[in-house]
Parts: structure tokens; sequence; C-alpha cells
RNA sequence: UGAGGUGUAGUUCAAUUGGCAGAACGCCUGACUCUGGAUCAGGAGGUUGAAGGUUCGAGUCCUUCCACCUCAGCCA
């Protein structure tokens, strides 16, 4: 199957990938590839902070970096981890981030980095900015230096510390570095200006006193570079040349050339992009984070979680991801994206790659009355029927008592419903034709216990001799032959359009109650019996599904339901409870239009 | 209300830099079909945030206004 995925273009390597479409970013690229600015290099970087995992947005982040690497000549993209804030970084997260990147498709060789390797260097870098009169130890507390920065309106006062000269501030600074001073008592500031229009220019901390073991350095340092000071030199240390950050940083921008230039040093260009935004998720790793620490879900991989690896583990394949940040493409304006194109990028990819089987979530048992009982069949079943040589065949046995999906009887069809009702004749998938006879109901409650029915024993194939036509196909398996499966269905998490537009407080208030679905009784064909871990297939009819990696064993498979097949009956089937609600016999052509019907989010 | 940024179809992005406003997703219709899938064909959908101005011609240039986003951590 390998050789036929290739052919596809289907692969889990990016370095396959036909290069993304252009966007501002790689039009600021090959205009200074076209002038030589950086002498031919294109050099980028991923710099994420070991703090919790990646997630869809940093997805499109690396698509950005890796991608740009990927597409230009001679061009690198590092892995650099941000991790100058010992309280909230882990050796885990470190562990799980290049998992996600490498399950991506990409990679960085050798350019693997630690801003936290860099703090020798860094503290050479905080003495050369004192020697030059641009850098002072402070001695105010958090809270006298928030009261004098200032507002977003008002200038802020200088500090009465700043005035020191460079020997004391150099023996201050030395001290901090040995511990001779208590955590938060003093502080390393840029001398830049108190009344700048751009706060983070207010005189910035540099470095902080934090006696805080950490997770590389261990105890060798109790005083810790701050984001603005060490992203920029890390930057420039390691030569990249474009540094692609989210619009957050633009206010930032200022401080990282200040930083730079007051040093001398090389000076890459720091370049703003938007970060993504998807309908009803909330990509945020605090939010993540207390998600998973709060136990609303099952880890950080959970499969409703818009984790890279909660994607992985719902069976979404890493091409898809890809795509999918391709055809967004790259802006600077907030935006909004729907998470229907994700999922169209992820149907797009499966229906290539997914082997076709059949399953029955919700069975609903028939007996053919006119089968005769202990004959058993063996039916051939292409995987993959819009090419049956690509992926081969599997045989599924047929037998008298079947399971078929309870959704695909009525009893009292509706108009456009093609399938079984009491009299109607359907196909069976790769089988017989087959004639509803029957009902039989619990007498107490009235539910439909099981179908009555008969096949055509001409018809084996799916074809009738006498030229006749059933409109509908569904599938099935047979009861003594078909494993029982636990299967999950996964839906939005969140039940708003825009949950990060609600309060913090609120959000656990909007969290939709049936993101998990449970389904214990479901049947899948025998075939599935040695299904691999995270082995994806189509569930014919239903959607597309894959091995659980996590609880699923050999006698007790499990699946998760990456996405559902396109349903146009469900769409038929909510219009039509739609025009009946409003008196209505259906919607019209040009009736309904304008209201915006379908659409998969509200406003607001 | 300071500074910075952003406004183009329902959504996400294009528009050869002043020359017929397009694509993808979504939606609708039809064809085909042993998946109501896939595929194919077609369609609807725009006062380019607004108003002025320059120009033969403006999404693009100028002026004014409006809306939204970001910034007042010893987080990143």
């Amino acid at each position: 199957m390998d050789d036929s995925l290739k052919k596809n273009g289907s692969s889990d390597d990016a370095a396959a990938s036909t290069p993304a479409p252009s966007n501002f970013i790689r039009d600021i690229i090959d205009e200074d590839t076209r002038t030589g600015k950086w002498g031919g290099r294109v050099v980028t970087r991923f710099p994420p902070e070991p703090n919790g995992y990646l997630h869809i947005g940093h997805a499109k982040s690396i698509c950005l970096n890796f991608g740009v690497a990927r597409d230009y000549p001679g061009g690198i993209c590092h892995l650099r981890f941000d991790d100058t804030n010992p309280e909230k970084e882990d050796m885990e997260y470190v562990e799980a981030i290049q998992r996600d990147i490498r399950w991506l498709g990409f990679h960085w060789g050798d350019k693997l980095f630690f801003a936290s390797d860099y703090y020798g260097r860094l503290y050479q870098c905080a003495l050369e900015l004192i020697r030059r009169g641009k850098a002072y130890v402070c001695d105010l507390d958090a809270d006298e230096i928030r009261k004098t920065r200032g507002t977003l309106t008002q200038p802020g006062t200088n500090s009465p510390y700043r005035a020191r000269s460079v020997e004391e501030n150099l023996d201050l600074f030395q001290r901090m570095k040995a511990g001779e001073f208590p955590d938060g008592s003093r502080v390393l500031r840029a001398k830049i200006d108190m009344a700048h229009s751009y706060i983070v220019m207010r005189d910035p901390v540099l470095y902080r006193i934090r006696r805080q073991s950490h997770y590389r350095t261990g105890d060798q340092w109790c005083i810790y570079p701050m984001y603005d000071f060490t992203h920029c030199l890390s930057d420039s240390f390691e030569g990249i040349t474009h540094s692609l950050c989210t619009v957050e940083f633009e206010n930032n921008r200022p401080l990282y050339d200040w930083v730079l230039d007051a040093l001398d040093l090389y000076h890459p260009r720091q370049i703003e992009f938007a970060p993504l935004n998807l309908n009803f998720t909330i990509l945020s790793k605090r939010f993540l984070k207390s998600l998973v620490e709060d136990g609303i879900v099952d880890g950080w991989d959970d499969p409703r979680m818009p984790t890279l690896s909660g994607f992985r583990r719902r069976g979404c394949p890493p091409e898809a991801i890809r795509d999918f940040c391709d055809k967004i493409g790259l802006a600077k304006r907030d935006s909004l994206v729907d998470v229907a194109m994700l999922e169209s990028s992820l149907r797009a990819c499966l229906n290539l790659t997914a082997p076709r089987v059949m399953a029955v979530l919700r069975p609903l048992r028939v007996v053919i009355e006119n089968y005769p009982e202990g004959q058993v069949e063996e039916l051939e079943a292409p995987y993959y029927p819009d090419d049956p040589p690509k992926m081969g065949y599997r045989k599924v046995p047929f037998s008298r008592v079947l399971y078929v999906e309870r959704s695909d009887f009525m009893e009292e069809p509706h108009r456009k419903f093609w399938r079984l009702a009491p009299g109607r004749e359907v196909r069976l998938r790769w089988a017989y034709f087959l004639r509803c006879k029957s009902v039989i109901k619990d007498p107490d409650t009235g539910e439909v216990m099981e179908l009555r029915c008969t096949y055509d024993p001409d018809t084996r194939g799916g074809q009738a001799p006498d030229g006749r036509k059933v409109r509908g196909t569904i599938h099935w398996v047979s009861a003594d032959h078909s494993l029982s499966a636990e299967v999950r269905l996964y839906d939005r998490l969140y039940s708003a359009p825009n949950p990060v537009a609600h309060k913090n407080r609120e959000v656990t208030e909007i969290l939709n109650p049936d993101s998990l679905e449970i389904l214990n009784t479901a049947r899948v064909e025998q075939s599935l019996a040695d299904a691999k871990s995270g082995a994806r297939y189509q569930f014919e009819r239903t959607g597309y599904f894959c091995v659980d990696s996590r609880h699923s064993a050999p006698g007790k498979l499990v699946f998760n339901r990456t996405v559902g097949l396109r349903d146009s009956w469900a769409k038929i089937f909510k219009q039509g409870a739609r025009g009946k609600r409003k008196g209505k016999g259906r919607t019209g052509k040009g009736e309904g239009r304008g209201r915006g019907r379908g659409r998969s989010q509200g406003q607001s």
C-alpha cells in the first residue's frame, strides 16, 4: 500500500509535499533573495516554550517556518526551545514537542537548540550592555515597577536606581548571579525611555532573580533572562534571517531591534503574522492545560483536543494538517477559520488513503427468512472500490442473521428516505438485495427489535438479472462472524462558535456535553481482527475511523471517529424538520438563502 | 483617550503593484454512481469599513472619519 500512497501524493514526510502557496512573508523572502540581502541564506526557526503540548495553531507556525526552509534553496529551520522560565518548563514537553513536529513531517537535522544553552552568553551580553551604560540594576519590587511604568496614556517615571554607575551596576549584577540577594529583590533593566509610547520600551526587565531549579541547568543559575532579551539574542547567535512570530509581538519588535543594535550584533528581521483561530475551539496552552488538569478531557492527547497529539490519536494524517495549514493562507488580520476547512482537508486525504470496511455502529438485527440456516458465504469485497487493485480485496462472511444500522430503517419513511422500510428493497453492500417483510417490536416499549426479511438469491454481487434497480445500498455485518467493538464518536468541545470571546469563567459553561459519545455495542467485520494500533479506515457510509492507540487491544477493539463522511441525507432530514417547524412544506429555491441557511456557525 | 496593527464573498485568503474584483472551503442545482461517499458540471453570493479627493481609470495613491485587534508580567 505504501507505493500507492506515494502515487497519490500522500506522505507523512513534508519533504514530499509541494511548495506552499505564496504569502506576504514569502514575498519578502523572495525579495531578499533577489537582492541578496542575507547573502543567499534563508534561516528560520520554530521557538516553542516547553510548557505545554503543541496545538494546531503551532502547526501553522511550524508549516510556515519549516515550509519556508524546505522551499528555498539552502533553507534551514532550527528547532529552538525558548526555555527561560524554570517554573513552567519540563522535559516531558520537550519530548512531546519533538515527537509532534516529527509526526507532522518536519526535520531539524542537527539544528536543535535550547535558549538555556545560551545562558552563559546571554549573561555576557548583559554585562556588555551594562558596560555600555544601557542597562542598570533596579531595586524596585515588581509592584513599584508596575506603578512607575505609567499607563497607556501617561508616561512612566524614572527609577531612583536608574543613574547608578557602570561599576556599581556591574558589581550588583554579578552579585545577583552569585546569589547574594533574595528572589525578587532586584532586577536588571534596560535603560531606554520611561516615556516611550511603546510601553515595552519603558526600561524593560531583562533579568530576574529566581531560586528555581531549571529542568536543564538545574541549580546552576538563580538569575534568569526574560523573553525579550533572550529571543532576539538567540536569533542573532544562530544567524536567523527571518524571525517569524505572531502579531502580539509586534509591539515588542522595537525592543528586539534595540537590544541587537545596542550590542552591535547580527540582526535578523522579525516579521509578524496572525495566529490561527478556529471556530468552536480554544487554542491557548493555558486553557488546554486546565482542561487536562481539571480532568475535563482524557489528557493532552484526548482526541477532542486541538493538540497535535490529540489529532494524531484521533486519526488525522499529518499530511491533512499540512494541507490545511497551506490552505488557510497567511495574513496579519484577525481571523476565525471554520473547522469545516480542516475537515475538508481531512476527508480529501483520507479518501485517497483509507481502506473501506463495514462496521455497524448501532446494530439492528436482521433475520433473512429464506436464507438457509447454518449457511455461510464468503463474499469478496474491495478495500478501495474506486480502484480495487490499489488495495486489494478481503472476504466478508454472509449468513442468515445480520446486523444493519438502526438509522438505515424507518418504519414510516420520510419522503426522500431511500433505505429500508416495511416492504422496501435495498442492496446489501457487496452482497444481495434484501426486502423487509415485517418488523418485530418490543411489546412494552414499541422499540424496533428485529427485522424479518427475505433476500433474492439471484442478486448475488449486487445486480438483479431482471434489471430492476434499488435506490439504496446499506452496509451490514454477519451477526455470528462480526466482532464487537467500541466506537467513540467525537464532536466539538465547545458549543459556541467563538468560545474565545467568552469570559474565562464562562468557558466551562459552554462545553458541549455531547463532545464524546461511546458506542459499546458496535459490530465490525471480521477482517478488522488484526487491525493495528493507529490504523485508519473508512467505515463505509459512516466516516473515517482509526484504531485507538491507547485503549484498543486484540480482542477488545476501540475505534475513534476521525471525521464523518459528508452526509447529504442528514441535510435533507434537517431541512425537512425545519420546514415542518416553520409550517412550510419545504425550503424552496430562492427562499431561505438570505438567512444563511445551513451555515455551520452563528454570528458573533 | 497614547502607540502600534488590521479592514476585499458566509469563512479563509488572492488580485501581476493604477487596468475587466478571483480561488479554496461552505451553500444551492444537476449528472454519474453498488458508499445519500467520491467524481464531474453549473449556480447563488461583493457599495473592496465609510465619505471625499487625484486620475481616462482606484481594492491599490491622497485626506478625513469609523470599526476591530495588540500593549501597562520579575510569562512567552
